[in-house]
RNA sequence: UGGGGCGUAGCCAAGCGGUACGGCAUCGGCCUUUGGCGCCGACACGCGGAGGUUCGAAUCCUCCCGCCCCAGCCA
């Protein structure tokens, strides 16, 4: 089969196309796509965020359109720069651009504030002096209707004098809302006459002390939306009960109506992703910070060594539909491991040595063998590793007492050291305590690349590292933050930092490394053979490597072991 | 007991009246100087349940069951 006749994959498809094919169908947007993906600036961003992401940027792009970046400040007390900062810096991460089309919610805030207006003169939204409290009690239940404000009434003059006077500062938070006068009996409880404008006297990371009132993100979004002419306004399923109300908006106000649609947020197994919670993660030192490598947030994933475009991969795999669903962190996994087996080049990295002497090795030889970077990529060269006398293994890939099918060293096996010789076992060296704590070891030395030998075969082959020309690296090893797929569920009384995985860190500092990674940068990716994927961290110096594992190779090993 | 959504394999997810795509996971086998990668094969006589319409139903109709969301001056 040559290339040109090699079938392409079709290209994913989900409902929103669907709505898409319908409006184009009809013209409703006269062929336009405009999507925009509208976070607030008070959290950093993580994996659920990127679904959204990849969701707008991508369905923008499929249909020739356009996406906008567009921060919904509506709320200057939880909002901060650094968010909006940290923000714009993982969705270029990702791949995505929206050049100059950045936009804020209180770039709109005459607009909407004149939004308000014209719907106080058209007797539909008037100035509530009653309480939260007392709102809260008005407002019914789902089950039993409301009951109507008693300033609902007022007249259009009053509440345009009493709104003017909110703005200009003349009374205290909370004293006063802007109200939609909609329909205290509805039984969808956002269209009982929905607060619109509250009064804050706060400072707006944008606005500065501009403002004393604040639209409500209700309010403000749905008009942002129709301002920016956003087609495909994509948004989470909770907000399916809003779109009546950003409707009744835009028809009020007759501008330009764009089609919200919702789809199922992400949620991921071992793991918890309301911005609330990890918010609580990061400042009770649960893990260090936004960027821990244990965290789904975006900052988090890139440092543990993921991949934009393996963390693009995953939201193309797991699809796009509006059913609840907890996906298995294992396809995510699978997307790096996919990404990084083609791409990162292939080193020997010992984590927890174990020291072994060829005996029949000479002390002062030194053999430079060449290693293959990449088996996937030939383009990505050799290099060379030296072989001596004094070796570096790992613990694990030795048993005192083998149990069956184990492959690798043991007294009197023998095992295939990766590029290099089969060696034997011969002597078990311990300590006063019985602790093994170095192997003699006997090498064939016909069975090296090139040699007579070189295609014997044994079971095993293991990774090792010269113990006189490797280098010291620390090497962080980190497992799912929880302990259970779905953290929260939580016996009585508790929540689910008792589900909180005790054992998600662990440093390991005395690990060697084949000489060649001693200048290994921060962000650059590796596979340690036999091990999995590691990334350097941003905390590595020359000298004083660190090294994160991004995840670990897929391990039949472990699989049978347990079985 | 109100309103809005959603039920297809362990987890996702196609399907849009013509006899259940695909991915992850799992289980076999081949290959292998990474127990990696790759390759081959298995994996829903079944689509929340029960009726009905039809030559034919996951798709249409009726009733029932289950799960999620909505009572912030958060987003």
């Amino acid at each position: 089969m040559n290339d040109a006749t090699t079938p392409t994959a079709p290209a994913a498809t989900n409902f929103i196309d669907d709505i898409i094919a319908e409006h184009k169908r009809t013209d409703r947007f006269g062929g336009r796509v405009h999507t925009r993906f509208p976070p607030e600036p008070n959290g950093y961003l993580h994996i659920g965020h990127a679904k959204s992401i990849c969701l707008n940027f991508g369905t923008a792009a499929k249909y020739g359109g356009l996406c906008n970046l567009r921060f919904d400040d509506t709320n200057p007390t939880k909002e901060d720069v650094e968010y909006v900062d940290s923000i714009q810096e993982d969705v270029r991460w990702l791949g995505f651009s929206w050049d100059e089309r950045m936009f804020f919610a209180s770039d709109y805030f005459e607009q909407i504030y004149a939004y308000a207006v014209e719907l106080i003169r058209k007797g539909s939204a008037f100035v509530c002096d009653l309480s939260a409290d007392d709102i809260a009690a008005h407002r019914g239940t789902p089950t039993r209707p409301g009951t109507e404000s008693p300033y609902r009434n007022r007249p259009v003059d009053e509440n345009l004098d009493l709104f003017a006077r909110m703005r200009a500062g003349e009374f205290p938070d909370g004293t006063r809302t802007l109200r939609a006068k909609i329909d205290m009996a509805s039984p969808n409880m956002h269209l009982r006459d929905p607060i619109i404008y509250r009064i804050m006297h706060a400072h707006h990371h944008r606005t500065g002390d501009a403002w004393c009132i604040y639209p409500m993100y209700d309010f403000a979004h749905g008009l942002s939306d129709s301002l920016e002419g956003i087609t495909h306004s994509i948004c989470t399923l909770e907000f399916e009960v809003h779109r009546p109300l950003y409707d009744w908006f835009i028809e009020q106000l007759g501008v330009f109506h764009p089609q919200q649609i919702e789809f199922a947020r992400l949620n991921l197994s071992y793991t918890v992703m309301s911005k609330r919670k990890l918010l609580e993660l990061v400042r009770t030192g649960r893990v260090n910070g936004w960027d821990d490598p244990r965290m789904p947030t975006i900052c988090g994933l890139r440092r543990r060594g993921f991949t934009p475009e393996s963390i693009r991969a995953f939201a193309d795999r797991i699809g796009v539909a509006k059913r609840d669903n907890v996906i298995d962190v294992g396809v995510l996994e699978h997307s790096v491991r996919e990404d990084l087996n083609r791409r990162a080049a292939r080193r020997m990295a010992v984590l927890r040595p174990l020291r072994i002497v060829i005996e029949n090795f000479p002390a002062d030889r030194v053999e430079e063998i060449d290693a293959v970077n990449n088996p996937e990529d030939a383009s990505m060269g050799t290099r060379k590793i030296a072989f001596t006398r004094e070796l570096l293994v790992e613990r694990d890939d030795f048993m005192l007492e083998p149990v069956k099918k184990f492959h690798r060293l043991a007294p009197g096996a023998e095992v295939r050291l990766r590029y290099a010789y089969i060696i034997r076992c011969d002597e078990v060296v311990k300590d006063a305590d019985g602790a093994v704590v170095e192997l003699r070891c006997s090498y064939d030395p016909e069975t090296g690349i090139g040699g007579a030998q070189a295609d014997r075969r044994v079971k095993g082959t293991i990774h090792w590292v010269s113990a006189t020309h490797g280098v010291n690296a620390e090497v962080r090893l980190y497992d799912r933050l929880f302990t259970v797929e779905n953290p929260d569920v939580a016996p009585e009384g508790l929540d689910y930092t008792t589900h909180l995985n005790p054992h998600s860190l662990e440093a390991l500092t005395d690990c060697r490394l084949e000489p060649s990674l001693a200048s290994a940068k921060a962000g650059e990716r590796y596979q340690f053979e036999r091990l999995g994927y590691f990334c350097v961290d941003p905390d590595s110096a020359p000298g004083a490597l660190v090294f994160n594992k991004t995840v670990g190779l897929k391990d039949t090993w472990q699989k049978t072991e347990k079985q």
